[in-house]
DNA sequence: AGGCTATCTGAATGAGCGTTCAGTCCGGGC
DNA sequence: GCCCGGACTGAACGCTCATTCAGATAGCCT
């Protein structure tokens, strides 16, 4: 969607629409990252973008506008970097070391636990918020029943029930999660990745 | 904690203010539980409460104030809660099978994850949330570790790893509750309970 | 060049909400 | 009986913040 005519000089004003709202949609990420849903403020994210207020709620309606369109921006880009990221990795085991590291936030991206956090609580109360929670939820679930069933496959898992243990690990993820992004003081990333590759291999009844 | 003096009528003004201090805790509670910590407000409060906003602001300092000590309330109750639910029953795979009906929801009390979620969120931005939730989560973890360590000793458990296996077991439930908070279509108190007394089989290498 | 429109801005507007306040009510001590 | 102080109320105050608005600016089309 790049404008095809990118002119002479930097932004002063109506030079690159596309990507002044791109970089207001970035700084509504970024604001919510730190402050959360609730602390959003139009004008926090308009220091943030480096503009005015008028134009973050010219580009979206209003405040909720920009906050939905945040969501769905994360909803994509966590799509795409899921399935570029896994399909880098070769054989179900990789890859499913590799979704540890994710969560972990070892990886690129993907995991930002204190944004899920976020998105958990507003999908208490909005439904859009929640149908996008759900929807990358599943996605993720699905990612890693697949990875499971590569395994089984390839008779490199054995887990007693597959779909449950896909369940099961899924949530411990996100519980251990919880406490990285609440800063616990007797959690870390490696610490995640360990813990959780543990339960993998005890669930999956993984040969070693 | 009543007070001895409770004279006549019903609750027009001055009569038992400890009472009335107490319902708009409970008020705030409910609130918070419906509304969340960034969607209350003290005219909630005090509807919920039937009184006046000047009493909230009266008896606590501040909204702030209120929500506070409704957190404490919270922990303090949860400690009771926990303690005596787990000592009604004998023996550690009770005990354990006990747990995974608390967090469920099913037994009393204890388990309203709604709630949870919220003290999660807060405790990202408030330091005095923090030391709730973190404080909530150490009880709950240190309960689940000695119900492992009796079983350990009793004969009935055996885990590889009995630190690791608690701290997973205690995840793997408040990842699953999230999903119960959410009203994820496919997670009922009951399959929550299942899933987790599975991994606790798993995990703590139980006879059958 | 001249207008037209999309983009952008900063100030003005107004609603929502926490907090303050002046005052009422009532029980208890003198 | 009278006064005092704690409990309580509802109205008023003032602040924060989303949204609106009246322009300014600059590319584009004729």
């Amino acid at each position: 969607m790049a404008k095809g005519t990118l002119p002479s000089s930097g932004s002063l004003s109506a030079k690159a629409p596309e990507e002044r709202r791109e970089r207001i949609l970035r700084a509504t990420v970024d604001v919510v990252r730190t402050r959360g849903f609730a602390g959003a403020r139009v004008s926090d994210i308009a220091e943030a973008a480096g503009t005015s207020q008028g134009l973050v709620l010219y580009h979206f309606r209003s405040l909720a506008g920009a906050l939905d369109a945040a969501l769905t921006l994360l909803e994509d880009e966590f799509y795409d970097d899921l399935a570029r990221d896994l399909q880098e990795q070769v054989g179900p085991i990789e890859r499913l070391r590799h979704m540890a590291d994710l969560g972990a936030g070892l990886g690129p991206a993907v995991g930002d636990w204190r944004l899920w956090l976020e998105l958990w609580v507003r999908a208490l109360h909005d439904p859009d918020a929640r149908e996008t929670r759900e929807s990358l939820d599943r996605r993720w679930r699905t990612a890693l029943r697949e990875v499971i069933e590569e395994g089984v496959a390839a008779g490199e898992f054995a887990p007693s029930d597959p779909d449950a243990a896909a369940i099961r690990l899924a949530s411990l993820m996100d519980g251990l999660a919880i406490q990285l992004a609440l800063e616990d003081p007797d959690m870390t990333p490696e610490r995640l990745a360990d813990l959780w590759w543990d339960a993998a291999v005890l669930e999956l009844r993984m040969p070693r």
